[in-house]
DNA sequence: AAGCAAATCAACCGCGGGGGT
DNA sequence: TACCCCCGCGGTTGATTTGCT
């Protein structure tokens, strides 16, 4: 027998939410908390699957989600705690509060990885990529080397935690050499030292948000502005 | 201005884990 | 122990937006 699924999906309206739903959702959930998803959306008055709810609170209508683009600061954390947990999106989610898992993940695939790739590093192992490896390759085009010039991080921009799983800063430093030598952007690049090692010691200003409870005396206000 | 391609990101899907019975 | 149910996670899709010609 296989497994029933999550909700009975027939009659149930799929895509894009509407402002409309988005209240539904939002008045709902303000007014009565979250018991089980599985009934929210029946007891909203919406013809959506719960887990589509789910998602819909978590990834938009959350009072407590950050708006904006991710900054700098928050990028290299990413690529830092990426070479740490790999892809578990909701253990480095859990490090920005006010971040989805699912923003950090599109943020990722979308962006950090070609920004890895572009300074020679796989940002699957967070190591340098192998000299004969086809994108290495292509970085000593002229083409690539423009959209190197463009990308707004420089090697010292690269957090300390990249090289934990490398075999040695040395072989960093001839990645970026082999990057800088094709191109002039790292004519004041960082030469990375012992000390750039990623250093678990370093009290992680970060760690600070984790566990920092949700201000939902703020609720009250939110429902007011956000209708 | 139109058409196309690339990039972005909201949303969906399937699976696994954990709790309850 | 086995089964069921629900939740949450990570991978993927596809609609929309943006940029280029």
């Amino acid at each position: 027998m296989g497994r029933q699924p999550c909700c009975d999906k027939i009659g149930l309206k799929r895509g894009p939410w509407t402002i409309e739903e988005d209240h539904k959702l939002m008045n709902f959930i303000l007014n009565n908390g979250i018991q089980c998803w599985r009934l929210v959306p029946k007891l909203a008055g919406l013809m959506r699957c719960g887990k589509s709810c789910r998602l819909r609170w978590i990834n938009y209508l959350r009072p407590d989600l950050k708006r904006g683009a991710l900054t700098e600061a928050e990028e290299d954390m990413i690529i830092n705690l990426h070479s740490q947990l790999g892809n578990r999106w909701s253990k480095i989610a859990a490090h920005f509060p006010g971040r989805t898992d699912n923003e950090i993940k599109n943020h990722w695939n979308t962006r950090i990885k070609k920004k890895l790739k572009f300074l020679g590093i796989d940002p699957l192992t967070h190591k340098p990529i192998e000299e004969n490896d086809d994108i290495k390759q292509q970085l000593v085009s002229e083409e690539i080397n423009e959209k190197v010039k463009e990308l707004p991080v420089k090697a010292l921009d690269y957090p300390q935690g990249q090289l934990q799983n490398s075999t040695s800063s040395s072989s960093l430093n001839e990645s970026l050499e082999i990057i800088g030598s094709s191109s002039e952007m790292f004519q004041n690049s960082h030469t990375f030292s012992r000390d750039d090692v990623y250093n678990p010691g370093l009290e992680d200003p970060f760690q600070n948000w984790i566990g920092s409870p949700i201000r939902w005396d703020l609720l009250d206000n939110f429902e007011e502005n956000f209708l």
